[in-house]
DNA sequence: AACTAATTTTAGTCATACCAAACTGGATAT
DNA sequence: ATATCCAGTTTGGTATGACTAAAATTAGTT
């Protein structure tokens, strides 16, 4: 099951670049490399530990793919200590291409719809005071957007938002940023309307409502539709695109 | 937000081994190069291409980084279709030692107790009888194991996988995969005993039962008190450790 | 047909060289 | 004193050639 993992773990790097790449990666994690600090020159690497520059080359090259650096060409790679952030970004470009095979999209919906079901069902049953002022603060701004497509779609996404983060969860706003990333090149092929904008949001105070009066069942059926209508929205997009 | 996203998407390579990069992952992608096949030796990509041996070996390495191609040392790089397992594993060794820091396991632990709740409640809503056959046939294959350790931990393993998989979204066992890669390393330090085992199969069995039973609440709170059970023994370890 | 030895091919590594872009420090202008 | 500009230096990206050890292939043998 887990080959490649074991594979990647337990066997002795014979690469002299992978060797170095650990060492790298090692420093970098443990702080001796602070984040936003530069490389060292790769000649002066070099020397430093006596391997051929295409051995440096490969394991900055390295460090790059699993965005432990940031390597702009010609510039020296910046040190990024990684977080869910970084990890979720450098499959990015992979995961995207997968969601547009078969009901990539459609998939990737349905576990949010399992995520914001559970966050709402949770936040029902213990959401503390504060964070319910933050949520009703960003239905507000909601509200007040209405109008405005792009400030909507922002305050849209800033409600939600609240919600990953009421889980006190850290995962979770990583979590829902993936979604946002991924989900958004099917929402902004869509014609923003004020008439959609005024039902989106009174999706999202009814979810308020729901958590408001500690009804986990209400809150989940509210969730639900709410991301029902959202799934026929993208949903007319891309079946128009057929 | 997502600069980093946006940055690696619209700027232009200025490095030829990211244009060719990008020129094998299209071919990957699209199925030119199938998966299995070898890539070309080298030397043959150098002249396919007129760039230097560099830029290949660079850009087969990122290949590599980003779980494109499989490649042992001294072999030819074997190409891999990604799916969504690779790409969890492309990031498995940053996250594993994200996980290292702070709660990151317990919340990796609070995720995993999100997805299997809103699986039980989901299953006692609207599973089909041959999902509960597959289910009772795995809870009878856990009991059959209770004093088997290794076998124990894989009808385990194997009770959930057919949760996440009655689900009907291909992304969940990528999930449960994942899961148990991230956490495994935690399991396999605790000792098994038949008393733990028969405790952690008459939690199976509780929801199971719940999901027969086809009750939501029932089910949630058979599943939260068997990864509440789960965690102490986790937990356990962790503090012991310190 | 199966096994073994010799040969060829190839990935990993090193060294060197060159170019163009980035960087540095000092001179000049404001 | 600060900003601007220019020349020299450093550095990343690329190309080339060479060498080694391991893998792949072929030839030869049983």
């Amino acid at each position: 099951m887990s080959d490649i993992l074991i594979k990647g773990d337990n066997s002795q790097s014979y690469r002299a670049a992978d060797e170095l790449f650990l060492e790298f990666e090692r420093m970098i994690v443990s702080g001796e490399l602070c984040d936003g600090e530069a490389l060292p020159p790769e000649r002066e690497i070099v020397e430093t530990f006596g391997v051929s520059r295409t051995v440096v080359r490969e394991a900055i090259l390295a460090l790059s793919n699993k965005g432990l650096v940031e390597a702009k060409p010609r510039f020296r790679p910046v040190v990024r200590k990684p977080n869910f952030d970084t990890a979720i970004d450098t499959v990015g470009n992979v995961v995207s291409r997968l969601l547009e095979e078969g009901d990539g999209v459609k998939n990737l919906f349905d576990t949010r719809i399992m995520v914001e079901v559970y966050l709402a069902r949770q936040a029902a049953v213990d959401a503390k005071r504060d964070d319910m002022q933050s949520l009703k603060d960003a239905l507000e701004e909601n509200e007040a957007a209405i109008n405005n497509m792009d400030l909507f779609f922002q305050t849209d996404v800033k409600f939600h938002r609240v919600l990953y983060a009421m889980s006190g969860n850290p995962l979770l706003p990583s979590i829902h940023r993936a979604y946002i990333t991924w989900l958004k090149p099917n929402w902004v092929k869509m014609p923003t309307l004020p008439a959609r904008n005024q039902l989106n949001f009174e999706s999202h105070t009814a979810i308020y409502n729901a958590i408001l009066m500690r009804d986990p069942d209400k809150a989940e059926a509210a969730t639900r539709k709410h991301l029902a209508d959202a799934w026929d929205q993208i949903n007319n997009i891309l079946s128009a695109a057929k």
